[in-house]
RNA sequence: GGCGCGGUAGCCAAGUGGUAAGGCAAGGGUCUGCAAAACCCUUAUUCGUGGGUUCGAUUCCCACCCGCGCCUCCA
């Protein structure tokens, strides 16, 4: 079967076909650099990058945007207090995040897009809005009358018409004529960040960045748009009818939402002390391979329990792929195929894909690959596992790898380097021949101090960092 | 209250109208100078609870219970 993704506004899954022949114009939802990322927002973005990695890997041609919101509340309140400008602020998280998504391996868009660098788009599109009759002014603010959207609602699967037009509910700071009209452009306050444009001078809100750059670099419709559910309302609701409104063209296609990230079964808060960023975890111990297998390997729209049994078991599961990649890649075989084992492997690979085809369930994939893993071991075991047998076992290997990415471990700085490991198992190799245990027990020991694990094994000695 | 997601072994988790993938952990064994790695065996008569449909339900329907998310710019 093709490829299907469970789609929010549909409520179903469906069959996923772009509108353009083999490119996908897709937009997901970047981060707020307000502060570190934390786990649960890799998880979303984690997501993202396998979503993208099975779209090229099914043929697709890509053309993906993300934002990077560098204005909000926040962002000024703490660039504000630290008296800084919001540039030398953000820039600070952008790049903390860009560093942090290229240590998770996660692929970069064909495009960021930083909403600081499209006010004047923003203000052109709330300028037409205005005059569209979308809009209102109110306090200085400009906001978008949900009521003249009459789809609203679509997304969330949420009934509107009920809402009493003209309550005044104090939120956000600003008034509103209805209480769930959202702002467009928000009025300046004196001391902050502010734009000047030709619709006054304030800053834009959250939503509208969205709905201007993914038109601006994609079209008026895109075929994916993806968020972490919390953004289903109101966040993607609001992209909708602004968008909507200014393309009048449907403004997404797919909308693919990830499920959220618990720790220890509870939400992830600063005052639960189960708030954790990627630089706590590796200050732990413990590898971005370990978090990115564990983040990938629970399908995207289930809860995520996050623990830290979680992750050693994934640093154990990634191991034990990584020793039996390495088998087969070296491994001396016997010529000739065996045919049982090429069926297995032919099958593993179909598995992945029909697996991954059914909305990115990555964990049937995984289990696809485990379970050749073990056939192809009890016959390497047995001996017969064949010459004509390595290139299925690798294809299948590379597969698995061109999407979860995990088997290259991750350079450690002070690691022992290569060299003086070679060196110290020839001394180990020579002790072992004089049949001195104890010596080249010495020399394992201090190996496995310095983090290096040896294996004897047939084809000679094999090492691999703890 | 409304909308949405979910409740499967110690933990994580797949799945189907026909009798429960996979990973981790645990115990036993084979192999090894000892380890490590690998393999084999063992660990859910049962899939939140109660009804219903059916020859048969974990899978479909109804009700209920529990967890989580959104409904105030939080992935």
């Amino acid at each position: 079967m093709s490829l299907r993704f469970h789609n929010t506004l549909t409520q179903q899954t469906q069959e996923f076909q772009p509108l353009e022949g083999n490119l996908v114009r897709m937009y997901t939802c970047g981060p707020t650099v307000y502060d570190y990322a934390h786990i649960g927002n890799f998880r979303t973005f984690v997501f993202y990058d396998i979503l993208r990695r099975w779209l090229r890997l099914s043929g697709y041609k890509l053309d993906h945007v993300m934002n990077i919101t560098d204005v909000d509340d926040k962002i000024i309140r703490n660039a504000t207090k630290l008296g800084q400008s919001l540039k030398e602020y953000t820039d600070t998280y952008t790049k903390a995040f860009l560093d942090d998504c290229a240590t998770l391996r996660l692929e970069r868009p064909e495009r960021l897009a930083r909403a600081t660098e499209h006010i004047p788009q923003m203000a052109a599109a709330i300028k037409q809005l205005e005059d569209d009759g979308f809009t209102y002014r109110s306090d200085g603010s400009i906001y978008f009358r949900i009521a003249k959207f009459p789809e609203y609602g679509k997304l969330s699967h949420n009934d509107f018409s009920g809402i009493v037009a003209g309550a005044r509910v104090d939120v956000d700071e600003y008034d509103k004529n209805d209480a769930r009209d959202f702002a467009l452009w928000k009025a300046p306050k004196p001391g902050e960040f502010n734009w000047d444009t030709e619709i006054g001078v304030g800053r834009p809100g959250w939503h509208i960045e969205c709905s201007v750059m993914a038109v601006q670099y994609l079209g008026a419709t895109l075929d994916l748009h993806a968020g972490g559910v919390d953004l289903v309302f109101p966040h993607h609701e609001n992209e909708i009818a602004q968008s909507e409104a200014l393309t009048g063209k449907q403004f997404a296609r797919y909308w693919v939402h990830s499920e959220f990230l618990l720790v220890d079964g509870q939400k992830m808060s600063k005052s639960l002390g189960n708030f954790y960023t990627l630089r706590d975890l590796f200050a732990k111990g413990f590898t971005p391979e370990s978090l990115r297998y564990l983040l990938a390997s629970v399908p995207y729209r289930k809860g995520l329990n996050f623990t830290f049994d979680g992750l050693t078991s994934s640093k154990t599961a990634i191991e034990r792929l990584r020793t039996f990649k390495h088998r087969i890649d070296s491994a001396k075989l016997a010529p000739g195929t065996n045919d049982t084992v090429a069926g297995q492997a032919a099958a593993a690979i179909h598995q992945f894909r029909e697996a991954m085809d059914d909305d990115l369930n990555t964990a049937e994939a995984l289990g696809a690959v485990f379970e050749f893993l073990r056939e192809a071991n009890t016959s390497l075991d047995a001996g017969g596992f064949l010459e004509g047998n390595r290139a299925g076992a690798q294809e299948l290997m590379n597969r698995f790898e061109a999407v979860f990415e995990v088997l290259v471990p991750a350079e450690q700085a002070g690691a022992l380097p290569p060299e003086e490991i070679e060196t110290l198992i020839a001394a180990r190799t020579a002790a072992k021949k004089g049949r001195d245990f104890a010596k080249a027990d010495a020399i394992r020991n201090e190996l496995l101090e310095k983090g290096v694990i040896l294996e004897d094994t047939k084809e000679g000695v094999r090492w691999k960092r703890k």
